[in-house]
DNA sequence: TTTGGTGCAAAACCTTTGCATTAGG
DNA sequence: CCTAATGCAAAGGTTTTGCACCAAA
C-alpha cells in the first residue's frame, strides 16, 4: 500500500507555522493556500503567500495535513485524522465527512489483484449535497 | 448522480478534430493535451497546441472521453466507453483497465445518503504497478 | 553564532481567451 | 456565402524558486 513518508517535520517552531496550523484547525473545511493566506492577514497574521504553501507542504509530508486536488487544479488542505481514509464533500457548503471505508480498501485489493497490479494506492473522493444545502438551498 | 451533458457535439468535421480522435484511439495510456499535441506534430499533422485543447474539451463534454486530473493539476484524456466507470492505471508503463464497479457505485451512494447527502458524485481512480513492470521492472 | 525560515518578486507551468484568418457546409 | 474552427500570441491562475534578510535554537 501507500507507503507513509518518514515524515521529517520541521526543525524551528515559528510564529507563521504555528498561525497555519491554527488557522487550518479552525477550519472543518478543505481549504486552498490562498484561502487560507486571506483568512490569515484578515485576522491580523502578518504570513506571506509562500510561507503558507511551505508550510502546508510541510504539513501534508508529515502526513498531519490531508490534500486533494480539484477539477480545477486547485490543490485544498484540510487537518484530518492520520489514519488512511476518505472523504465526503458538500459541493455547496464545504462540510467535510471523514469516511474509513474498509469496504472500499477490500474491493480496491480486490479488483487490484485481479488484474495482476500490486503496489495499489487510490484517490476516492465523494461529492454531494448535504442535508441542510437541500432544505434550505438559498 | 452526475448527470451527463446533452453532448452537443462538434459542428464541423475538421482535419484537426479528426487527428486528435485518432490520436486518442491510438493510445492506451491517460495523455495529456501537451503529449497529444507534441505526438502528432511528431507523425507530421500540423496542429496548434489551442486546438488540440479545445477539441478535447469537446470530446469530454460530449463523454466519448473521460479525463482525471493528476497530482500536479494536469488534466489527462482517454477515449473510454460511454458507461460510468473507473480505471486501474498502472503508474509505470500508464497500462490502465477499465472497471464498472457497480460495487463502489453502491457503496458510495449507501455512504452519502446514511450522512444525508444528496446529488452524489465520486472520484475513483486506482494506482499501482502491473505484473510486466512487476516482473521485468527496468 | 549558525542555519533554517521568511517573503518579495519573478519564473514556471498548464490552460484559456482575443482576434484575425481559414475553411467546412 | 456564412460562420464555426483554427492558431498565434498574450493573458489568466496557481504554485514554485532565487535570494537577501530575519530569527529560532
Amino acid at each position: 500500500m501507500s507507503g507513509s513518508a518518514p515524515a521529517t517535520g520541521p526543525q524551528r517552531q515559528t510564529r507563521q507555522r504555528a498561525a497555519v496550523q491554527s488557522a487550518l484547525a479552525g477550519r472543518m473545511e478543505f481549504t486552498s493556500a490562498q484561502q487560507l493566506h486571506d483568512l490569515l492577514r484578515q485576522q491580523g497574521t502578518a504570513i506571506g503567500l509562500t510561507t503558507v504553501y511551505r508550510s502546508l507542504q510541510a504539513l501534508a509530508d508529515s502526513g498531519q495535513v490531508d490534500l486533494l486536488v480539484t477539477d480545477e487544479g486547485q490543490t485544498l488542505y484540510r487537518q484530518c485524522s492520520a489514519e488512511h481514509h476518505h472523504h465526503l464533500v458538500c459541493r455547496d457548503c464545504g462540510r467535510t465527512v471523514e469516511i474509513a471505508g474498509p469496504a472500499v480498501e477490500t474491493w480496491a485489493d480486490a479488483i487490484a489483484e485481479e488484474h495482476g497490479f500490486s503496489e495499489i494506492s487510490h484517490t476516492i473522493e465523494l461529492f454531494g449535497r448535504c442535508s441542510s444545502c437541500t432544505a434550505g438551498t438559498g
